[in-house]
DNA sequence: TTGAAAGCGGTACCAG
DNA sequence: CTGGTACCGCTTTCAA
């Protein structure tokens, strides 16, 4: 059975409603945009009958041609792969939505990509844009167009120059600080970091938080303490860096990784070399992804605020749609330490 | 600073470019359109100058009204929260993109949701429906409304007894029977199941896979092999599981679980009672998610074909609204058995 | 080759 | 309180 030939179903409009119900096309928009009291309840009544049987669709594109709403908000996301990226999208969704707005989605890995996604959202008139980056610094030229749209814009982990425009970040810093500290109150006074790449800020800040909290408890800081463990180089490399890190002397007791998967490669590494998580070695990872609690031993990380970030993202550009916040905002969420067994603590 | 009071920024329409060109608006229209053939190349010229000067935006609802078209993919999904079913939305947009489509989500937790979604997903007039499914059977009446629509539908993952529309599923019964006959293969003769919910056709359905691998190589069936290991439990029960299963005699030399986040917790039940996996009791997962290859030992698992699925689907859509695909068309597609550490097979 | 005009399906203003 | 009508911004015949 194929159901693709032309049904030649007519598609039924406004004008249809008002004929078949005898009223003219005002009053049946009066009833769609729920201005039905200074109406006849029986007209009204009548309307929705009709509206019914014929199995009416307002098409929201002709009402958005004159309104200038189109109840979408457009989401552009860079590396929309990683599950926690895409958590805190399907999140922005369940917030979206309770406001009656639905979620455009384009990805963009390149600039190239942006400046393509920027334009095809605008054109298909979203009401706001939220960007979902990775906090790489890069070359932000082709934002500037942004400000000519009288859009609202909200940029989510986005470490871009342009300091007018509304952003919602995190605090790497805070939380690998806090981290640390936790390993230090804990007893370890050498604390090893496989960090993320130092061209992203988030990299960055979080070797910063390790280094500030080493230095607030007047540790030492040691290079050889300190190795890259993220995308850019192999799980291969991680396990190596890990088993780099067990031969030093004195051997640290205890590594904070860049995140959770290298941490689980972490900690089985450590294993492998028949040692213990945590009585031999602490881990600490940085995510909180979905299967950290699972993970043997169930792994104490750092939870990143992707869902309240996201959240806040939409209410932002919510809050600008609705002309009820206007200022220019930069929101920083923290993260939470998030204590389960890796670095035996008991909460 | 404050962007949101109106810059007045006068929007500039097709009009505004035709008069500052010194052309008509169907000039105009045509070069938007690719059909400058029949131009003066200077003409031409000077009207994507004055686009390109007056930052022209062609207003792609206003398009859209006319030749009912939005370039726009509907997807109503369900249970967008897992990590697999994101990473296929996230593809489906990768291909959705390179023809020029976007996709417009939204979740749909209840039958209510999804038909709140389908009414405004077509209001705002989608050239195309995505399902993305748990493989749940529920109450499908008001998918009727669909054939109506005269508009590409297609489901992925769902166990929906409307046969006459266009599905995408995997086979999950011939996934764990793969499993369960690798484990035979490596000569395990006592293999448990920490089954999914019944209440989903994938749990049925795996569950099904596990027996007929079973009886084909003459190996009796054990109620007590088998458990409920899902979400519907917690964590805690499927450990709990996990120690009934090995306290059973025989104790199964093998587990096969009902996705890679149970397995994950079966093989931390499994090395916390002292023993080893694979060594003593071989794991097997499903899912093949992320983390998977990073577990200590790695995770053997059943893949499933979320990517092509999500692919296949998209391209079905565009198929038909091309009018180059008319038949309705049921696909399932392979699961891989994905060997890795976790039941001693070295590929 | 280019221009004028009639919609697409709504909204909203203005009479009556 | 209801009906007529001028748009919204673009496409698409149909003439010139």
């Amino acid at each position: 059975m194929t159901r693709s030939q032309r049904p030649a179903t007519k598609r039924i409009t406004i004008k249809d409603i008002a004929q078949a119900a005898g009223v003219s096309i005002s009053t049946v928009s009066n009833v769609l945009n729920d201005r039905s009291d200074a109406m006849t309840e029986q007209t009204l009544e009548r309307i929705l009958a009709v509206m019914d049987e014929l199995d009416y669709r307002p098409n929201l594109m002709a009402r958005g041609l004159v309104t200038r709403r189109t109840a979408t908000i457009g989401v552009v996301i860079a590396e929309i792969e990683t599950p926690l990226f895409l958590q805190s999208l399907s999140f922005m969704e369940s917030i979206a939505r309770e406001a009656s707005y639905n979620l455009l989605i384009s990805k963009a890995h390149t600039i190239e990509d942006e400046k393509q996604a920027i334009k095809v959202l605008t054109a298909k008139q979203v009401d706001g844009l939220i960007f979902l980056s990775v906090s790489q610094y890069t070359d932000d030229d082709h934002l500037n167009e942004l400000r000519r749209l009288d859009m609202p814009v909200v940029f989510v982990n986005r470490a871009t120059l342009h300091d007018d425009f509304d952003h919602v970040n995190w605090d790497d810093t805070a939380g690998v600080d806090q981290a640390t500290e936790h390993l230090i109150q804990l007893g370890h006074r050498h604390i090893a970091h496989l960090r993320g790449p130092l061209s992203r800020q988030s990299g960055a800040n979080r070797l910063e938080g390790y280094r500030r909290a080493l230095e607030r408890h007047g540790l030492t800081y040691r290079e050889d303490y300190v190795k890259p463990g993220d995308y850019t180089v192999s799980p291969e490399q991680w396990q190596q860096s890990t088993l780099e890190l067990l031969d030093l002397s004195p051997r640290p007791t205890a590594i904070i990784a860049s995140d959770d998967i290298v941490a689980a490669v972490v900690m089985k590494a450590i294993q492998q070399a028949q040692l213990r998580v945590p009585y031999d070695v602490a881990v600490i990872g940085f995510d909180d992804q979905h299967f950290s609690p699972f993970l043997h031993p169930a792994l104490t990380t750092v939870r990143l605020p992707v869902l309240a970030a996201g959240k806040c993202a939409v209410e932002m550009v919510l809050g600008k749609i609705a002309g009820e916040r206007t200022e220019s905002e930069h929101v920083k969420l923290p993260c939470t330490l998030i204590i389960r067994e890796s670095c035996g603590a008991t909460t």
